[in-house]
DNA sequence: TATTGTTATACTCTATAACTATA
DNA sequence: TATAGTTATAGAGTATAACAATA
């Protein structure tokens, strides 16, 4: 049983302890909500991004390698999924013409991956509608709350061992 | 371009615009993170579950029809996916043995489910397995910050129209 | 005709395991 | 023998569309 905002309860402190639990429902937990919340902002995402013919997953790889090519192991351990995902990302990338897979001569079994000026293009592309779908979700939100969110989210990302140093909140 | 911790750029002040944007990476965006992090909570959750043969999707109905049981399409609305999903996910409930399906006297065509006594006792574990996964992901979280990350996914998830008022922030 | 629930099907995301080519 | 990448397959999540029973 919850009460609604400003309700007699609230005002007299009782929802801290007691009657109206702080997190008695499993939708009220991290566990829980973010994974929802999850399917729901990528959703959304996706949704922006069709129409560049990427889906959410490519943005990572885009992101990663803006700055230098990377191997395809690096870039699995960076955005935390098995190896052969990251093939088929690639692949469908690579078909975008957006990255290009070129073999490493001092070690032959290696690719370094590299983003193509189109690749370039289609990242800059994704961060703005990123940017338009925060702004949906974020209705409402002054700026301290919204910044609370992000470096929170930032912070389980860090300890999750996710897109390394690229990844830290300011 | 990123700045580690403590960088020159960042000590005179330079971080906050500019060179250093606040926000120039699709990974920092909530419409990505968001997704990334539904994937990684979701399974540590459903790591937790497993030996209750109860995944993440199911407890979002267990939590719905713990004080008053409810039509299948009133849960899919409540839980945001698609009736046949709801089909599904009380199949699975039934044959566990956490719900039944009433039929409706007054409407034939309705289904009222309801949580048996083992479903409730499921609900009970699952709350509190979601919530040890919620000390693990907030592991170095102060009470504010923790705090500051629910509310802020609570009221997305109420702008979303999910979960009804069951999900309200205190 | 409209609504509740169901089935059949398909698409996306992920992982595991077995394979190849190089080292 | 170990490592980088690939392929094949399977599981969990979702949705759409066509259908039966009931209103």
């Amino acid at each position: 049983m919850r009460m609604p905002y400003g309700s007699a309860a609230e005002s007299f402190g009782q929802a801290s302890m007691g009657y109206v639990a702080t997190e008695e429902s499993v939708t009220q937990t991290l566990a829980f909500l973010l994974g929802k919340l999850g399917q729901v902002a990528s959703g959304r995402f996706a949704a922006r991004l069709a129409p560049l013919g990427l889906r959410p997953r490519h943005c990572a790889l885009l992101e990663l390698l803006a700055h230098a090519p990377k191997a395809q192991l690096e870039l699995a351990h960076a955005i935390g999924v098995t190896p052969s995902v990251v093939v088929d990302m690639l692949d469908e990338l690579e078909q975008a013409e957006a990255v290009r897979r070129v073999r490493d001569s001092t070690d032959r079994r290696r690719q370094l991956i590299e983003l193509t000026t189109k690749g370039r293009r289609l990242r800059r592309r994704a961060v703005a509608l990123a940017r338009e779908t925060d702004e949906e979700m974020l209705a409402g939100f002054d700026t301290a709350q919204a910044a609370a969110l992000r470096t929170g989210l930032l912070r389980i990302a860090d300890s999750a061992g996710l897109f390394g140093s690229v990844t830290r909140p300011s």
